[in-house]
DNA sequence: GTCTATACGAGGATAGAC
DNA sequence: GTCTATCCTCGTATAGAC
């Protein structure tokens, strides 16, 4: 990120000295970064050195790496939330609401990658300590009910929800997680590039409802 | 291999000054420190900790952290290859291939949960550069492989090889990850419980079949 | 081979000028 | 609000006795 010179205002009319855009910067650039490295890996300084901003500037917004993380869980999290917990998929049929359970998950961790990483480092290092049993555990217990709804009505085969649901998350989310091991396996194709983010979404509720469904 | 003449015996006839005993002590704690770390963030401290030798002994017999990671690395990957490699499923009809690969898997990690953890922190934080192109790559390899016999010959649904099997061991190995988040969702069962484990290995192989089968 | 004590550098956090 | 310079803790790694 190239800085302006001491002017007050940039040539588009943005603030150079924009608390908000400040704190917007060091929010993304510690995403990476938390994503990449968990919270302990982290460095600030790799952090600060991407935003192009001051160190110390972390430390004036968000008290310290700590806060700086919180804010970044959080932000995230809120994302995903939003994207799934609101789509009344109590009055659909299991099949149904599964597909557009899955449909909305794997739409948003399309478009913010990082969070499958950031979700995971926090839950292996951290043990999920910072998940107040609001966030994650409420997707977890969405989706066993669907599957248990759909044991119940004889839409899905005999399986076991809880070990299910967790399965099925990580047909979703392994992609992303793997993709920094993976690269272009076969030649020239990007994981992250939008055609690949598509059809992994296309293959993953495929192989899922072709897994569950009783057949 | 063979066994120093000078080293004094406890009561129990077990070595107190014994080199390979020591090594494997530390191997074990830093395997677990490691998993849940991962490189960077991982404390020698800690692993000494947990071993009850001097955290000196670690510099002794593995130069470095970096030396102690490598090898914490080549004995766990070891171990999965050889689990999965000798297993012939050339000759075997697709279908049956894939379930002995994905049982092969599944027990392997099974005994050692562990592995995907460490395989994930080295896959994210340092984009896998230490596993040297022969090792995880040539076991998805082999599952793509399994894949796209199944799918010529039409055993297997319309999938494209390459996502599923990355959906596929995520379906695998996203229990073992998760593992530290979820924890005791239904009350008193822990997943790494004997019977949790071999209750996943099941589930796992009938969701991923039923999810490649043409049905 | 194993321990205790310590040197040294990396990185988190603060002070204070602008 | 932003920067530069600095402090100081923590953690890696080594030295040297036993």
């Amino acid at each position: 990120m190239a800085r302006q010179a001491n002017a007050e205002k940039s040539s588009k009319g943005k603030s150079v000295r924009d608390a908000e855009a400040t704190q917007a910067i060091i929010l993304a650039a510690a995403a990476e970064e938390f994503a990449q490295h968990g919270l302990t890996a982290a460095r600030t300084e790799a952090i600060a050195a991407k935003t192009g901003v001051a160190k110390s500037m972390i430390y004036y917004y968000f008290k310290d790496k700590e806060g700086l993380y919180q804010a970044v869980l959080e932000r995230s999290h809120a994302d995903l939330l939003q994207s799934v917990q609101q789509l009344g998929l109590e009055h659909l049929p299991p099949e149904a609401a599964l597909e557009q359970f899955l449909t909305a998950l794997l739409n948003c961790v399309s478009r913010n990658p990082k969070l499958p990483m950031i979700m995971f480092h926090e839950a292996i290092q951290n043990r999920g300590k910072r998940y107040k049993r609001s966030s994650s555990l409420s997707i977890d217990t969405m989706l066993i009910n669907i599957l248990e709804r759909g044991t119940a009505s004889g839409a899905f085969r005999p399986l076991d929800p809880f070990q299910s649901a967790i399965n099925i998350m990580g047909t979703c989310l392994f992609y992303f997680i793997g993709s920094g091991n993976i690269q272009q396996h076969p030649q020239g194709k990007r994981l992250m590039s939008k055609a690949m983010l598509e059809q992994h979404t296309q293959e993953a509720i495929a192989l899922i409802l072709a897994g569950v469904r009783r057949c």
